[in-house]
RNA sequence: CGGGGUAUAGCGUAGUCCGGUCAUCGCGCCUGCUUUGGGAGCAGGAGGUCCCAAGUUCGAAUCUUGGUACCCCGACCA
């Protein structure tokens, strides 16, 4: 038993740092707040990526490149931007070193010092919208549907493993439209790829909704979010969508000729998902086994593990793993043969189990006899033996199975820790004792906001965008409200 | 940036109060044999700037001073 996980219920996040380590999907680098990706967790965020960007493409955009550093004066043109990011920014300041003339080491060369500094993007709608100021004249030349792939900094003082870190990987679509309900029908549309991203593939539940302004991105007219809900019951923002209107075009001068001969500034959206929804991914399935994979996105579905006592039992397995894997990869199912002989069955089992492996076969010289096979599945723990025959198609179905087990399960969860509230007595009781979603009425101001997270620490995570319109009193202020709004901690 | 901690082998640690057979133990690693259907057993082995620097002392992982790094709590965190 060499690698123990610490239990949920004794301290969650540990729990989830030794899950990150001992599944090997990243760890702390030697730079403070930065980490390293390893290969499994990579290949992980691979597989996110390659299904994001298939949506992406097919709901019409393209994927440009644009630079990782920005002139800092681009900041100051948009005045809630530059406020919002400013104390979190990386400045390069010198583009050369020399050896120092003390003969210790290397210092900066002060001799080099830039013009202007350059920011380390933290996102790059101002880089981006100074580059489409030279693309756009006429209403002609819209829409613009950009994303790229990038990494971007921000100097964040505390940082969690894929959750908070200096640097993330991340995906920003930038679009620029003629009209405001374009950019508008835009923004919602990416949303919506989130959100049925994460229901699909990441097997993860969210709510969609608008931020309050406290929340709201900075330079936007209004942020849309997908909120998932964690099993230690803190919401964890997955994505966001922000519609900008104007604002950047204006700070950019970015000006288009209409159908009507009349100049107009162009209006924009932006949205991102980063290597966050890992955490998400991360913490709303797995167990205290380990990580708990979706099929969809797992690096491989299924890992084969022979049983053997010599080299000859060993090539008589193999023949018989052979078959089956030809008929699994004929379906499309990813698998992996295990046959190194430097590790044993028994800790081979754990080791896919901590990490995620959705299906586990094991065949050894009992199964040769009888031809068959035992199946072990991640999600649930059990463990069958099977005929060998059709194994393909059991397998192919189970895939299916457990993909909307995990996705059910979440579900479940989300639902049964989610309270409709109506005084602040019960609110702060939920709040501090249980945890989860909380739905409440609001008064709609800053202020009652700012004062309910100052008591509890919870925050407003959205107002939901599919909700009933519905009389009430503000839990706080007593003053009247039309609708509910999402509460929770967060992340 | 405030408050509190920590630094000993690849990782996790004991020892620090009270200076001297004190560098401990577990995991991991290497070799051999036996094993292999849930993280194997036995035997042997390798691995150390006790964070750095200066000081006190016959003698420092241990005491003093200064530095550095990291962790936790808070503040901050579209």
């Amino acid at each position: 038993m060499a690698k123990v996980l610490t239990k949920r219920k004794e301290n969650y996040s540990q729990w989830y740092n030794d899950l990150v380590i001992k599944a090997d999907l990243a760890e702390n680098s030697a730079v403070r707040g930065c980490m390293v990706i390893k290969p499994y967790g990579f290949s992980i965020w691979e597989k996110m990526q390659a299904a994001l960007d298939k949506m992406f493409k097919e709901t019409g955009h393209s994927n440009a490149y644009f630079p990782l550093f920005i002139p800092k004066s681009f900041f100051s043109r948009e005045a809630s931007h530059v406020e919002g990011f400013a104390k979190e920014c990386a400045v390069v300041t010198h583009y050369r070193l020399k050896n120092d003339p003390n003969g210790k080491g290397i210092i900066v060369d002060e001799d080099a010092k830039l013009e202007e500094e350059l920011i380390v993007r933290p996102t790059s709608e101002t880089i981006i919208w100074n580059t489409y100021k030279g693309w756009i004249q006429s209403y002609r030349d819209l829409p613009i549907l950009c994303n790229q792939w990038a990494n971007v900094v921000r100097w964040e003082m505390r940082t969690r493993l894929f959750l908070r870190t200096t640097e993330f990987l991340w995906q920003e679509g930038h679009t620029a439209h003629a009209t405001k309900n374009e950019a508008l029908e835009e923004t919602i549309k990416m949303l919506n790829v989130y959100s049925e991203f994460a229901e699909k593939w990441m097997a993860l539940p969210v709510i969609k909704g608008t931020k309050t302004e406290s929340e709201r991105f900075a330079g936007a007219i209004d942020t849309y979010s997908i909120e998932a809900l964690m099993q230690d019951g803190k919401a964890l923002q997955s994505g966001t969508s922000h519609f900008l209107g104007q604002n950047f075009a204006k700070a950019f001068d970015v000006k288009f000729a209409n159908k009507e001969g009349k100049l107009d500034y162009v209006w924009a959206s932006s949205w991102g998902v980063s290597t966050r929804l890992m955490g998400a991914l991360i913490m709303a399935h797995s167990d205290d086994n380990g990580l708990v994979l979706p099929p969809k996105l797992a690096p491989f579905q299924v890992v084969i593990v022979p049983i053997y006592k010599n080299a000859e039992q060993l090539k008589k397995i193999s023949e018989a793993v052979d078959a089956i894997i030809h008929k699994l990869k004929a379906k499309g199912i990813s698998v992996k043969y295990d046959d190194r002989d430097t590790q044993k069955p028994g800790w081979k089992f754990a080791e896919y189990e901590l990490k995620g492996v959705p299906v586990r076969l094991a065949l050894g010289a009992r199964d040769l006899e009888n031809n068959t096979i035992e199946l072990a599945r991640r999600d649930t723990l059990e463990k069958n033996t099977y005929p060998q025959k059709n194994i393909e198609s059991r397998i192919e179905t189970l895939l299916d199975d457990i993909q909307n087990n995990i996705y059910n399960k979440a579900f479940k969860f989300r639902e049964e820790n989610t309270y409709k509230v109506d005084t602040y007595e019960e609110f702060k009781e939920i709040i501090n004792n249980k945890g989860g979603f909380v739905l409440a009425h609001w008064d709609g101001t800053t202020e009652t906001e700012q004062k309910i997270k100052a008591e509890t620490k919870a925050t407003i995570r959205c107002i939901l965008l599919d909700n009933e319109k519905e009389e009430g009193k503000c839990i706080y202020s007593g003053k009247p409200s039309k609708q509910r709004v999402l509460f929770a901690k967060a992340y």
